[in-house]
Parts: C-alpha cells; structure tokens; sequence
DNA sequence: TTGTAGGCGTTATCAT
DNA sequence: ATGATAACGCCTACAA
C-alpha cells in the first residue's frame, strides 16, 4: 500500500495522497476528506525508509553507551529513549563493549544508518581517539556526549563535577571522624580519573600526601553487574588485609562498595562502625543491601535528561551552549554514620 | 559520497561499484581493486536507508518491552541486542508503556520503520488483543514473543513453565516446614496469572483450598523500580497485619519481595524463622538484599536468547518450530531455610 | 488547488 | 566483465 495505490483509488497524483498524509495546507477540503478516508479504510502506513531517503533526513538518532547492562545506564537510556520517541524520533541503542574497535564498529553502523543525531552516554567518549573519530566520521550530526566533553563544533556535552563530588565524600567522612579512607577504583576512564583526582584532592586535606593515598584498583573483563560484585569482594579482602589500618572505603561504582559490604561482613568487620563504605551512583541497589549504602549521587539520569534536550535543540537548529554541568549530592545512609553510635 | 561519485572517479558505472561493494563475483581483478581502493581513500558509507529502500528490507528489528527498567528485562534486551548486531540487524528497542494505546503506537512505530522481524518480550504481548493487532498490523513479519506464546501463522513464541514453578516453590517451602504460604501478585498479566495458578495448586496440596488461599495485590502505576519496592513494602505490612498466621510468602518479583523484607525488619519479623521469603525472576537484587533471597529463576535470559535465535531462522528461511519451553529453578538463598536453624 | 517530473542512493535485470 | 535502466516509495519544486 503506497501512496500511488491510494492516489489510484482517489483519483488524484500521489502528490496530493502526500500533501494530506503531512497535513499540508492548500488543499480541498473535500480531496482531503476523501483521500483520508481510503487512507485510513486501506490502513495506509507510511514508509519511514522511503521518506527517509527522500528528505535526507532518517528521524533515527544513535544512542552509544559501553553496557546497558550497567543500571545507571539503563535508566538514562530510558529517559533518553522515552523524550526522543514523543519528539518523533526512533532510537538506535547499542552497547558498545569495551575496546576502541568495538566502538568504531558501532559508530559505523550509526553512520551506514545516516542517524540524525546521537548520545553517547559514558565518560568513555570523552577520549582523544574518539575525538579523531568523529571528526573524520561523524562531523555533520549534532552529538551530545552524557558524562563528557569534546571540542568540536558539532559535539555538546554535558559533564559533572565528579571530581568535587569526590572530594565532598571524603571530606563527608571526615566529619563523621574517619580519617584515613582508601579508594577502591576500576578500568581507567576519564570519569575515574575525576573521581581518583577528587579523592587525593580530599585525603591531602586530612594530611595524606597524594603518594600515601591508598588507592586499589579492581578490574573488571566486563560490566556484567554479578561480575563486578565479586570482584568488589575480592578487592575489599585484599585491602583491608594490606591495609587493617583504614577506616573508610570510597568505590567507584555502587556494586564494587556492595561487594565490599559483603566481604566485609564475612570478615566480622563492622560496617560502618570499623569501617565507613561509600559508592557512587546512587542506584537502587545501594537501597537494598544491608546496611543501606551512602552514595554520591552523581545525577545520571539528569545528565540524560539534560542531553536529549540539548540534542533536541541542536537537531531542530535551536541555539544551544556546547557545554552544560551539573552537580553531585551525597545521599546518606546506613554504610556512614560513625557519629550516630549503635546501627 | 555516493557510489555515483566513486563510479566517476574510477570511471566505471555505479551498477561495478555496487557489485564491488557487495563482493559480487565476475568482475575483473584490476577493476575491483580499483575501485576498492577509491571507496576506502574517499571512506564510503554505504548508506543503509537507500539499500532498504530497494531491497525491500531495512535489516531493522523491532524489540518491545514494557518497560527496560525492569531489571530482568535489561539484560534480556542485552543479549538480544548483541546478537543481533553481530548478525547485522540494527534493533529498535522500545519501552512500550502500560497501556494499549502506547502499545499500538510501538507497534506503528515498527510497521513505519518496516522492520523485518520482532521481539516482543513479556506475557503482557499474549493478549487477544494483541493477536488482533497482529494479524492487522504486522503479519507479514515473523515475529518472537519470549514468554508468551499466540497462535498466528508469522509468530513464534518461547515460553516459561512458571505454573509448575510457582507450585514448586510452594513444595519446597512446605519441605521446610512452611504450612502456611501467601502469594503477593501485582498487575494482571498471564504470566502473573499462571503464577497464581501454580501458587494455587501448590497450596491445594497442603489441603488449602483455592477460596481459603491468601493471595494480595500490589498494583503498581509504574515499573519504575523504586516503586515497586516501596510497594512491596506497603503490601506487606498490611499482609501480616491481616494474616499474622501466614509463616511464608511468595513475591510476584524479587523487588516486591525485597520490600517485603524491608518492612519484615522493621517490623522484627525475623526471616526466614517467623517468615520464609522467596521471590520470582532471580534478578542481582536478591544476591544483594539481606537475607539474601531465595528466588524462583525463571529463565528469562535464555528465553531471551532462544527468541533471538529463532527469529533469526525465522528471517533467513530456516525451519523453525512456533513454540518452545523451558523450566524454572529455585535458587535457594537464605530468606528460605527454616530447617538449617540459627542463621 | 492539483499534477508532472526529478531526485534521494541503492540493487537488480537485461543487454552488450 | 560491465553498463544502461528501471524500480523501491516518498517529497518537493515547478508548472498548470
């Protein structure tokens, strides 16, 4: 069923089928009643691959992040998907994985698509070698980089201040009395870094040097969620083992400090009485485990929100800022509270 | 750039191009060298859009699901989605929302964008009135529901034997001791439904009839999961108020369940002493949640998995049986154990 | 107000 | 082995 079909029917040129199907003005009130009717009688659909071709412009944009499975991620994919499918736009999501070919594969299939614009959702973007990237593949689509930055003229960004975050959560646990926290970080991502740059930034005000800062790393093959909670585990036996002198743990990412929780536990080690836990993303998951994780709320999903807005703008040629930030909060629960005495 | 401007720098027609691109055998070494070298100097994207046009076939498939958030959902859509990808299938993931309406809108989403085959994951798509929806709006496609199951001619379905789950768990609570379970259910969906149905028959073995069986409603607005936890907690609170006698209670999904805990807690209900817990969907919530949870795996990633695969057939001709089952577990964790004792 | 014709970038058929 | 041409379904000047 083509517009030619129903023109057939109506007696008139496709022109006019397609002038009614995009409500153009200047038509006969009663060709438009009539060509409505076979449309809807024929139930017409329109063909979105041939309108795509036709006006150079597919309504797809690409959504690029390494793992949906990650369950900050999910929840911005959602708000993403939701505000682009009421604006009339379909969305690619695709998880990346890890390594830089997997990306430049995903990036090809955005192009081969010709997707009018994209997110992409991770720190992980915000790399030279993305950078090269898009500008010898992906220059003349807007693009809005959730958690990150690059300088070009099509590429937006919003970012937040994880670094300062950081530095509020060690100086959060100072003043519940905890003096020497350790940070437990994973693959190294420009995010990470912010964080790891926070966390010095913070323990140099306790007094600690950036070279006594005891700083694990815990990497992690993939983002599988039970992965990386093992590996919270096995880092967290490591370090309270190497280091029985530290009173407070910093994760980079809720599941490894639930990890923690958990061997922590087993040892006898009283949370957060012997030691302070903190993670960051305030997922859902640090709402359940026991005790219930203080987390550094590093507004994900507003970030999203915030980029589909900004790609929306670009998109529709509203003039936009090329850069946004936003700013964490510490949502306090069970795993600090020294100050508070008996749990 | 399009293959008419690479054909005029090699001097050959677009027709050479095209057939160099697409590895066409006969054609002449030198030429295809050529021209190879010319598309990878001026880096030609083909583009996508014009070859669905003409092929008649987008190489788009279409995922609906309620809602992504849903954190047994998510890793469903993961591996679908990599499957996919690797099989050269682009994915349209849509949260389709509660309602019908939004329901349909998805649908026309996907009649517009001509996808070439589906996904539809949740009972909630085994509805008659998505089978009428289907056999209107998309019956030239073949189509997968994974956990659910319609008797049309382009539609596959990979199903669950959640009936003879839920009736399992009742056995197993009962082999713990458990004489008294109650079921806490949540919108009415058929999986929901056999649920209840297997909770039924699990209960008539303990000589409880079907009227005398304790089973609540938590009706939740949204899959949002927050909610849902809250929820969970509401429900039960008000359960053991009304039924202080019950001494076990089987959870729709692992987050009501988990509320379920939460309120038991504060309420010095010790489980899985006063109460057994168990929950349904095996999701990384009940490893993390204190008494880690005992929970029915019902199998929706390798449903998941299976339904890409048989979709796949489907497209490329392949002989496919139209319905498939898989059976559940109980994983037991330690919201169930009365017989082991001390915790 | 409506129709004609060309173009969007491919693939496929039929000649050569 | 290669080229010319039509077709895919739509949109949009331009013409009438």
């Amino acid at each position: 069923m083509t517009i030619y079909d129903i023109a057939k029917a109506a007696g008139v040129s496709p022109s006019t089928v397609s002038r009614v199907i995009n409500n153009k003005k200047g038509i006969n009130e009663e060709t438009r009643r009539r060509v409505q009717q076979l449309l809807e009688e024929n139930n017409y659909i329109r063909n979105d691959t041939a309108r795509g071709l036709s006006m150079q412009s597919t309504k797809i944009i690409g959504i690029l992040l390494e793992d949906i499975r990650s369950s900050h991620h999910t929840e911005s994919v959602y708000v993403i998907e939701q505000e682009m499918t009421r604006r009339g736009y379909t969305c690619i999501i695709l998880s990346t994985g890890r390594t830089s070919e997997q990306k430049r594969n995903c990036v090809q299939i955005l192009e081969q698509r010709r997707v009018d614009g994209a997110i992409f959702i991770g720190s992980v973007f915000e790399t030279e070698e993305m950078a090269v990237l898009l500008r010898t593949h992906l220059s003349n689509i807007p693009i809005v980089i959730a958690n990150g930055y690059l300088d070009l003229p099509n590429v937006y960004g919003v970012v937040v201040d994880e670094e300062k975050g950081v530095e509020d959560c060690v100086e959060y646990l100072a003043s519940l009395g905890y003096q020497l926290p350790a940070f437990v970080k994973s693959e190294d991502t420009p995010s990470g870094q912010h964080k790891e740059d926070g966390f010095i930034k913070g323990v140099e005000k306790l007094g600690i040097s950036p070279k006594e800062a005891i700083i694990y790393s815990s990497l992690c093959e993939e983002a599988n969620p039970g992965l990386i909670l093992e590996r919270g585990s096995q880092i967290t036996e490591q370090l309270v083992k190497e280091h029985p002198e530290v009173d407070s743990i910093v994760y980079l990412v809720d599941l490894l400090a639930i990890g923690g929780l958990m061997k922590l536990e087993e040892l006898g080690i009283k949370v957060p009485q012997q030691i302070g836990v903190l993670g960051i993303d305030n997922t859902l998951y640090g709402r359940i485990c026991k005790p219930a994780l203080t987390t550094l709320n590093n507004k994900l999903v507003e970030t999203s929100k915030n980029a589909s807005r900004i790609l929306l703008d670009a998109l529709e040629k509203n003039e936009t800022s090329h850069k946004f930030m936003l700013f964490t909060d510490i949502v306090e629960r069970d795993s600090t509270r020294k100050k508070e005495g008996i749990l």
